[in-house]
DNA sequence: TGCTTCTGATGACAATTGTCACATCAAAGC
DNA sequence: GCTTTGATGTGACAATTGTCATCAGAAGCA
């Protein structure tokens, strides 16, 4: 019987995969939460064998969430569900100890198969996922990633430049070079493209 | 026993909510669809009382769906799974003929009461919700919203007048428009707000 | 007919963005 | 000590964006 945590901040999807879940026998879901932070808590109570978490949820994410389990629950495996488009966080939650990546847009039986993988102590990646995120290495630089990500505020250059305690010109500058790498027309194509991909 | 469609592109979230429904002894699951188009030929096949749907898909989404659904099967209930912060698509969905809302980060006790209450001939959608989608009316015109969205896509303002069939001048009056309507810093604020909102 | 409203366009110009050559400085390596 | 590298900044300038006053033409109305 592997006990299964579910991180999700969509209540609706939280239950629905509850459901599925626990239709195998095998499996039983002992907690939910709706972000990072919430998991953490329950973790400790809750003892599962596996979390299956999104990324993109308030509070603390889906990454920072597995950094934080790899560290005080080593044992515990995590399993990402994430979208082809954003392969970006395929490398940052490797880099921060994820054991599995199951596509959302995969067949349910997938999730099932990849759990018990998981569970013997393997790593489960779809192959046209990795070769995706290899091939879709992020150019970005963490100083350009940051003037990006504040420009995708709409901030302007001053105020990027006032936040990063830079001067306009190098804000200008980075953000000039993100547009380049990211072979973008202008900010807003920059921004667009480096959200898609899960690289902001 | 209400027939039920489900219409939502991630796989796994789709397998999740039939899952859910199916625990229904009053409710199954008929036909499930990753888009709209492959959801109106399944609907005309498999005859569902009532078709669930996500509104961001590719091909065709949930609100033209609804739209055709209205028209080809009067009928047929259609309930809406959107989010909060995207309550622009309220109104058009509404207009569309959708029945009721149910929002994802709702209970899924909430799904099934709305689902019951709809095959009743109700219209269900939750009153805060309501009330934000009557405060945060979309200010854009249909002109500023195109103008907008494919500023968004990163075109200069050369390329968006080429393609709408207007001048540079037009299209930058548009935007500066939509601009200040949204209260936005520039074309990225502005784009970020629209979005977010759901007006695009 | 004259007036008003609406839509799209023009022009001027300030502000901002984007590019690139170049400079400076500190740290690391030989 | 000298050279290289990386980070940051400068300056010049072209390109683009954003704002606003104004105009023109068409449609509607009294």
């Amino acid at each position: 019987m592997t006990k299964i945590a579910i991180i999700e901040d969509q209540a609706l999807v939280r239950a629905a995969l509850c459901a599925l879940l626990n239709l195998e026998s095998k499996l039983k879901v002992v907690a939910q939460a709706e972000n990072g932070k919430h998991a953490l808590e329950l973790i400790a109570t809750n003892t599962p064998d596996l979390i299956l978490t999104d990324i993109e949820m308030p509070e603390m994410n889906g990454i920072e969430l597995t950094r934080e389990v790899k560290e005080k629950f080593p044992n515990i495996r995590v399993v990402i569900m994430t979208t082809f488009s954003r392969t970006g966080y395929i490398r940052r939650a490797m880099e921060a100890g994820a054991d599995a990546f199951i596509l959302k847009e995969a067949p349910s039986t997938y999730l099932i198969d990849t759990i018990q993988k998981v569970m013997l102590g393997k790593k489960v990646i779809d192959p046209e996922l990795a070769l995706s995120a290899l091939d879709d290495l992020d150019p970005l630089t963490e100083k350009e990633r940051k003037a990006l990500y504040f420009a995708g505020q709409g901030l302007k250059t001053k105020e990027i430049a006032k936040k990063l305690f830079l001067t306009e010109g190098t804000v200008r500058n980075y953000l000039s070079e993100a547009i380049s790498k990211l072979n973008a027309s202008n900010r807003i194509d920059a921004v667009r493209i480096a959200q898609q991909k899960g690289w902001l």
